[in-house]
DNA sequence: GTCTATACTACGATAGAC
DNA sequence: GTCTATCGTAGTATAGAC
């Protein structure tokens, strides 16, 4: 019951190639196991590409779970606070996008986007859901001069600062006038984004 | 030589499964030709695949051309009126991500972001540059305080808030509890993007 | 210029030995 | 549980009639 290797060139596969693109026979072959052992473990092309949507959902999880399991725990009281772990998960979520080792994980997702499966549901709930669902919270605590719609909003248009960091890095790339995000780059880009939510979090403030 | 149906189909294909997961029979047979003709139009798969994107460059070009010419040509000789242009083109812009009749080349141009082929070359040259620079040069005369690489970081950042609402229409969706974007929700999120920007242009403003 | 017919390759699935 | 062998299908490209 060694079908781990399949699941990780799974991910890579369909994410490089997407799901009609990747073929059972290559993601084989790369893990060095037989054809036949994917209908064996996974029932199927559709079967291991499910498998590999809850290996993701996962390990985002994995990643995300200790900063914002800290950001429910905590006891936050005050307007100041709330603003403070909202920065904080935001600039995780672009330290996310902006790691190499989830490159693989973020091409599968952003096909799902496009084309949602039955992948996406798992995907959402696994692993957006609840990184979401705590922002919206702590952003509501924050804004309290917006409604429920207007703070559901906002969120997206914070996650999307952060998002084209992966969906748009050729553009990235393009506009900046590099090959790849490197280190101060991508300083550059997560200190420019707190700035720009610290500056529409304090809006009205003073 | 009425090649252009064969064009639109490979569009819409390209953009729905990819340049692998989309079949020149497929393509041939939808637009009523025969598979052979695709050979000779575009000498096969891979000429097909750039002439729709030349395709999709053109017509955002010619989507987005009269807003930014317009912005081109203005004389813009206050800060206030730099603010006022880049409002408009980044709702432009946001228009053009919230318009059903984008969805196929939105498709198409994120698949190339993921994984760059010679095809983002000519839509990043012929349909994102343009916008881009223009964007950028007022940027810089709204924001003087800032410097040319943060610049284009905000910027980046700017049209992130703009292209989650492609990218990440399946999350948008679940976060604001609906199914497809209304027109309702369409203006709601128009609105509080354009608040975003007016709030980040104007800070240190006072 | 557009068609039919076909050559050749690669696909996913499965049967059956071990 | 993993392998090899093979079946039937679908892919791109091309040759040649009209």
């Amino acid at each position: 019951m060694k079908s781990e290797p399949l699941l990780d060139t799974a991910i890579e596969q369909f994410g490089r190639h997407g799901f009609e693109g990747a073929s059972t026979r290559q993601i084989a072959k790369a893990s060095g196991a037989a054809m036949s052992s994917i209908t064996y473990h996974f029932g199927g092309k559709e079967g291991l590409y499910l498998a590999a949507a809850d290996r993701i959902a996962s390990g985002i999880s994995e990643m995300q779970a200790p900063l914002f399991a800290a950001a429910r725990a905590a006891a936050i009281e005050s307007r100041e606070q709330a603003i403070d772990w909202l920065l904080r998960l935001i600039d995780g979520f672009a330290q996310m996008m902006l790691r190499p080792d989830t490159e693989l994980w973020a091409r599968f997702i952003i096909r799902e986007q496009l084309d949602p499966t039955e992948a996406f549901d798992r995907l959402y709930r696994g692993a957006m859901a609840p990184l979401a669902e705590t922002f919206v919270a702590l952003l509501g605590r924050a804004r309290i001069d917006l409604d429920e719609k207007d703070v559901r909003a906002l969120a997206l248009l914070f996650f999307g600062q952060a998002l084209v960091l992966r969906a748009g890095r050729a553009s990235v790339c393009r506009v900046m006038g590099i090959d790849r995000i490197d280190e101060d780059t991508a300083n550059l880009l997560r200190a420019r984004l707190r700035a720009n939510v610290h500056c529409i979090l304090m809006e009205k403030l003073a």
